[in-house]
RNA sequence: CGGAGUGUAGCGCAGCCUGGUAGCGCAUCUGCUUUGGGAGCAGAGGGCCGGGGGUUCGAAUCCCUCCACUCCGACCA
């Protein structure tokens, strides 16, 4: 193989403005316009997730679903609508999303005195229905039902579906009032299981992220003030962004008892008494997407990691006018390609050569191949890998590329892994007290800290948390409940 | 919900201060020339200037009032 990479000496244009370290939150957005993922709707904090994006996020649910079922758990689906009173039984799940609850009091619209279509007063509901912030209370009712003895566990539920959160402020993927999401509900004998079962769906979530999205986040106990409301233990997955945020991709939660108390979810144990059951729910959004977009991109916009990708290889035919042999050869390589099972397409639109590259570039299209007419002539092709640019531009024969193709999408994978690794490590501070935390935040660092446990019991914790806009992210595992890790957050 | 800002062609913006009836760039369409890292020339189409009310002979422009969106906080996946 050859390199055939040129150098130059000007600065090569960014597709994306600006750029991250110009500003990371407008970068982000604009990341999202031209990779074509989503778009705001006029329904105001929901998105409209375009096809390429959508495709993306089927290919999160294809690789987490079969990782679900791998474990037991099976899928059903329960409703949108929960009945007012449901979510009323547990006090501090009221406390946690009454705040962010959209509810639906009518079923019937009628034109009013000035011919507006409102919603007709004799047709208010008796009781109203909160669309679902989360389904605890409704799946908690009917595992009551289902759960008789104790060989009707473990029982062990899960749903893809959308959900509604009246958010106050809202970011594409980020944060929407309303997203998609799987939600999982197991519910166990004893409390041990229920223990062991909020951990183990972490490591499927850590799976999902180091093995399929090429992420790599720190995994721990989320502390008191930022657990879920009503669970007794929620994990997480936290994973540092390219600006130093953190982002809660993912949590799983010990419930203990207190929904099998408030939904009532009780059973015959193997000693004949009437007890209990314990219960957990782990959830992962849409926002992973964001999570994606915000490790991996750079200032020419989205990088897909190849597991994922809607779009792992793209073919560009590059002609002068259109030239049927080359089109052909180009649909026979994806054919090839696809034979071995990677997910290729052939740009055929008559764009401009150009216009095709930075269109893939901006997709994030982990390899980009052209092929030209002198090409076709010898059999061979250049490819350029997204990840590592235009450096990495190489021409080769067809039949090189078709052997070596999988081993440079894993290639590209483990180099988006590192990245990401190295990130993380690289943008973590260690600090033995709170003095220390303070000082370093005041000179505008973007990162983690990492501090002893004990800081979360100081007294000023409060005041210097509010002041630099912080949060404790987790009790990483990696130290055995010894630090905590405290950042900004998205 | 607090603070700041923005709504003008599909997108990005100017015009507003100092009222006179709509402009630029990109995109789109047509034609010719180009084509291995974002093409050039010529022409064309496209606007209830966010909504409502007011002042005025006349409002994108001034005043009042809603509404929407974005950013920074608080709330949260």
């Amino acid at each position: 193989m050859t390199n055939v990479a040129t150098k130059t000496d000007k600065k090569p244009q960014t597709a994306i403005s600006p750029t991250r370290a110009e500003n990371f939150p407008e970068w982000y957005q604009e990341v999202i316009k031209a990779a074509e993922l989503a778009e705001n709707s006029p329904v105001r904090g929901c998105m409209i997730i375009k096809p390429y994006g959508y495709a993306l996020w089927e290919n999160i649910q294809k690789q987490l679903d079969d990782r679900i079922k791998a474990v037991g758990v099976e899928n059903a689906y329960f409703p949108l609508l929960i009945p007012l009173s449901f979510i009323s039984r547990e006090a501090e799940h009221i406390d946690g999303f009454a705040k962010e609850c959209a509810v639906v009091t009518h079923h019937r619209l009628e034109k009013n005195s000035e011919g507006k279509l409102v919603p007709a007063p004799d047709a208010e509901l008796e009781e109203p229905f909160v669309i679902r912030p989360t389904s605890e209370t409704i799946i908690g009712d009917a595992m009551a039902r289902w759960t008789q003895s104790y060989r009707d566990l473990p029982l062990l539920l899960n749903q893809w579906c959308n959900v509604m959160r009246w958010e106050m402020r809202t970011r594409l993927f980020l944060r929407t009032s309303e997203f998609l999401w799987q939600e999982g509900h197991n519910a166990f004998e004893t409390a041990d299981e229920a223990e062991a079962d909020a951990r183990k769906m972490l490591d499927v979530y850590n799976d999902l992220y180091v093995n399929a999205l090429a992420l790599s986040g720190f995994c721990g106990e989320k502390t008191a003030d930022e657990r879920f409301p009503g669970a007794i233990r929620t994990y997480t997955i936290e994973i540092m962004m390219q600006d130093g945020k953190a982002l809660q991709a993912c949590t799983s939660h010990n419930l203990g008892q207190t929904f099998a108390k408030s939904c009532d979810i009780k059973f015959q144990g193997r000693d004949g008494r009437e007890q209990l059951a314990w219960t957990t729910s782990w959830g992962l959004s849409t926002r992973s997407i964001g999570g994606l977009i915000m490790s991996h991109g750079d200032d020419d916009g989205l990088i897909m990691p190849p597991r994922v990708a809607p779009v792992q290889i793209i073919i560009l035919p590059i002609m002068k006018e259109k030239n049927p042999a080359l089109l052909e050869h180009a649909d026979h390589l994806k054919r090839n390609l696809q034979a071995l099972g990677i997910r290729a397409k052939v740009d055929t639109s008559d764009d401009r050569a150009p216009d095709k590259m930075w269109r893939a570039i901006k997709r994030g299209i982990p390899i980009r191949v052209e092929i030209g007419e002198r090409e076709l002539a010898e059999g061979k092709l250049t490819f350029t890998r997204r990840d590592l640019g235009r450096e990495s531009k190489t021409t080769c024969s067809e039949n090189e590329f078709l052997e070596s193709a999988q081993n440079t999408l894993d290639a590209i994978h483990e180099e988006l892994l590192n990245r990401s690794r190295t990130r993380a490590k690289e943008m973590i501070k260690n600090v033995t007290s709170l003095a220390e935390l303070k000082d370093i935040y005041q000179s505008n660092f973007s990162g983690f800290v990492k501090a002893p446990i004990a800081v979360l019991d100081d007294p000023d914790y409060q005041t210097i948390k509010k002041e630099y806009s912080l949060s404790a992210r987790c009790i990483p595992f990696e130290d055995e409940g010894a630090t905590v890790l405290i950042g900004k957050s998205y």
